[in-house]
DNA sequence: TAAAAATAGTTAGCTAAACAACTATTTTTT
DNA sequence: AAAAAATAGTTGTTTAGCTAACTATTTTTA
């Protein structure tokens, strides 16, 4: 039966973490979703940094990157600049507006990551993360 | 850093596993998506199935449920009628073009289990089920 | 039995993933 | 210096997931 196969296991439970992730951020009245806050996560981190570069970080193609940057440009979360020496890069910064809103969200994204995550041994934790990345390994050959 | 969180694992292992399972498919010249065959699998092993029963076994939601029926239906892999008892619901067969594929895709779904799972232990398997469901359980309290 | 509630399915609108094709620069090669 | 290749980003198309709103039946209940 297909609820004994891991990957649709894998599967399922990312997309109950997207859920119950945006759902809580839905509660506190928050208007973006869990992925452009990882983006604008590492805009906060990263002064001046450019779309291809969180696109390494976050294992995301061009498009994808492109477009979630241009929605958080939308919503005013971060500034968007043609780079003066390569004007083929974009460098990104966080605004006011993104700056208030990480701080914001700070303890909000760690209760949710404490829901799921609060009674896995620090064993299981391991063993999680070392058993995802020999799956993941194993479909990169 | 965001690669050592366990929801970002996850959520990236679901996105290679799909990732090369597609691919898989695509370089044997099959025309129809991972999401779609295990929606075509269900079909062909319950027999005047309708769409609330296949979303409950695949977890996913009614619209979603009804584009898929609604492409292998276009493809002509299964035939879709209404109840002569209900008229609200569907009964859903395969055909015999999509028997021919079910056929042709089991050994080539096969392969693409066996090439991420394959090195793991009886222990890992049962591992990570358990860690998948306890991550489930508390997201879903 | 008539009204209300439940059920099955569809449609519309949005985001994200993946791919291909495209523009516009910058760098490399010859 | 001119042509070719590489790089950064955008746009278009398709599929899937999610929510909300909708139609059309069937079942419940008052």
């Amino acid at each position: 039966m297909i609820h004994n196969n891991i990957y649709f296991q894998i599967e399922l439970t990312a997309r109950k973490i997207r859920q119950y992730g945006q759902n809580v951020l839905k509660q506190h009245g928050i208007d973006i979703t869990i992925e452009q806050w990882l983006v604008l996560n590492i805009i906060n981190e990263n002064e001046a940094i450019n779309q291809i570069s969180i696109g390494e970080k976050l294992v995301k193609d061009k498009p994808t990157i492109s477009r979630m940057v241009n929605q958080l440009n939308k919503k005013e979360f971060i500034i968007k600049t043609t780079s003066a020496t390569d004007s083929r890069n974009v460098e990104l910064s966080i605004s006011k507006k993104g700056e208030d809103l990480i701080k914001k969200l700070y303890p909000i994204i760690e209760e949710i990551r404490l829901t799921g995550l609060s009674e896995l041994s620090k064993k299981e934790t391991e063993s999680i993360e070392s058993i995802l990345k020999k799956i993941r390994n194993k479909l990169s050959d």
